[in-house]
RNA sequence: GUGCCCAUAGCUCAGUCGGUAGAGCGCCGGAUUGUGAUUCCGGAUGUCACGGGUUCAAGUCCCGUUGGGCACCCCA
């Protein structure tokens, strides 16, 4: 039997009604803050992820699906996708464009992880990116969109954290301190902190590993290395968010692991449905981008990706069953000659909206059956009887009460509310 | 990439000391005429993940592979 390949998944009924939830109320967000949906690829250069994302990322050297094409080109299903958003915004010249660009995306990504809760080798991401200004009032805008975005959906309990990662200026400055206190104890760290000195060693600051807590607690904070328009940045940022009254929390350990990141970076997380991948959503600024991957002019933006099955699995669990798939009216002809009658009330009602299914003439206790097994709101009995006098039987199937409806009748007394 | 756990019917799971496959739910059919969700009766569930080994005999013990779960690394 041939199955989906390790990491990927089917989405079936009912549970397809969720994720078309959370799109529709992200779609609707998005909309009145003005943002515009942008398509890009879904695989692209490999040079362009390598460039954007970042040479030394995990994401870069071990997780990317990348294969030559026929020509020898090397390719690579996207694993983010605010590099191919920038790529097309400089390919294109949206800079000429008056105004912001504000676009945002929904679709997959592909990273070959260990599969685990909350980790799929292909999953959806539903992210947004504003390009074209490096301003703090963009930062708390689209930091209080994604609350909105979350409330929307009936999540409740999140966390919002924010940080400033500061400047490629002022970032190795901090770098060096971390050198200066951690190298002579190198050899009392974790293996992966050692190993982390040496790659990235900003991740040490959010190292899960008891032994290293100690002098993790004792290095400097970031934000003692910031640079002046940073600091500002930030504290601005932070006033914005007051103003709007949006909860958050300074978590001076957090770093992303996304090179492009400048000054502002955040991430909300939720405790429930997603065991140790609790992050639901991730993003930051990253002025420095486009000018790397080739743009003559400045182009600063920021963004932010939401994971999608991961929200998917947070909505679930706090509106269990709430997004099933309903059906307003199941048809039950008795013969051929009141299906065909059938037919054309069933055409007239889906004209008008209503979900409808028309069941192939039979006998009428099997009908019964699988209208109610298909949760069915209202069953129309049509046979000889209803033909004859014009007046169709409609039971409704929570109640079990059954009366006469006339043809043109009908959709008033199913849209009834119960 | 590393570690631990797991794999029996569509689903959730039993399966004793190694002796030839079971339950519940669901599915299908029936209980005379045109009425479901609630009754009763009946039926089919299956390469026991795959491949090898031990044994007279393997769902059961051993090895490998594949897949899944959880955690680490990392990230959404």
């Amino acid at each position: 039997m041939i199955r989906a390949v390790k990491g990927t998944r089917d989405i079936l009924p009912p549970a397809i009604s969720v994720w078309n939830h959370v799109e529709e109320v992200a779609r609707h967000t998005f909309r009145a803050y003005n943002y515009q949906e942008i398509r890009t690829p879904i695989f692209e250069e490999t040079a362009l992820f390598a460039r954007g994302v970042g040479e030394e990322t995990d994401i870069v050297t071990k997780e990317m699906y990348t294969f030559k094409d026929r020509d020898e080109a090397s390719l690579t299903l996207r694993p983010e996708n605010t590099a191919s958003v920038i790529r097309a915004y400089i390919e294109h010249r949206l800079d000429q464009i008056p105004g912001l660009q504000k676009l945002f995306y929904i679709g997959p990504m592909f990273r070959r992880e260990r599969p685990q809760k909350g980790r799929y080798r292909q999953f959806s991401q539903i992210g947004a990116e504003v390009i074209g200004s490096d301003s703090p009032a963009v930062d708390a805008e689209v930091i209080e969109m994604v609350c909105t975005l979350l409330d929307a959906c009936g999540v409740n309990g999140y966390k919002l954290m924010i940080n400033s990662v500061g400047t490629p200026l002022s970032r190795p400055r901090f770098v060096a301190a971390i050198h200066k206190q951690l190298d002579p104890v190198r050899d009392w760290l974790s293996a992966d902190s050692q190993r982390r000195l040496e790659t990235n060693p900003l991740r040490i600051l959010d190292s899960k590993a008891p032994e290293d807590q100690p002098h993790i607690e004792a290095l400097p904070s970031i934000h003692d290395y910031l640079d002046e328009d940073s600091r500002d940045h930030f504290a601005r940022v932070r006033q914005y968010l007051e103003d709007r009254g949006i909860a958050y929390s300074v978590n001076p350990r957090m770093v992303r692991g996304l090179d492009y990141y400048t000054r502002t970076t955040f991430e909300i997380v939720h405790e429930g449905a997603l065991g140790a991948q609790n992050s639901v959503l991730g993003g930051g600024r990253y002025d420095g981008l486009a000018e790397s991957l080739g743009s003559r002019v400045p182009a600063p933006g920021i963004g932010f990706s939401i994971g999608e099955d991961r929200l998917v699995m947070t909505v679930e669990q706090a509106n269990p069953g709430r997004f099933g798939h309903s059906l307003d009216l199941f048809i039950a002809p008795m013969d051929e000659d009141s299906f065909r009658h059938a037919s054309l009330i069933a055409r007239q009602l889906r004209q008008a909206g209503l979900v409808v299914e028309l069941n192939p003439a039979g006998k009428l206790k099997r009908a019964m059956e699988l209208a109610s097994k298909l949760g069915a709101r209202f069953a129309l009995l049509v046979g000889e009887n209803e033909i004859a006098q014009g007046k169709y039987s409609l039971k409704n199937m929570a109640t079990g009460d059954q009366t006469p409806v006339a043809k043109d009748d009908l959709k008033k007394h199913i849209c009834q509310k119960p």
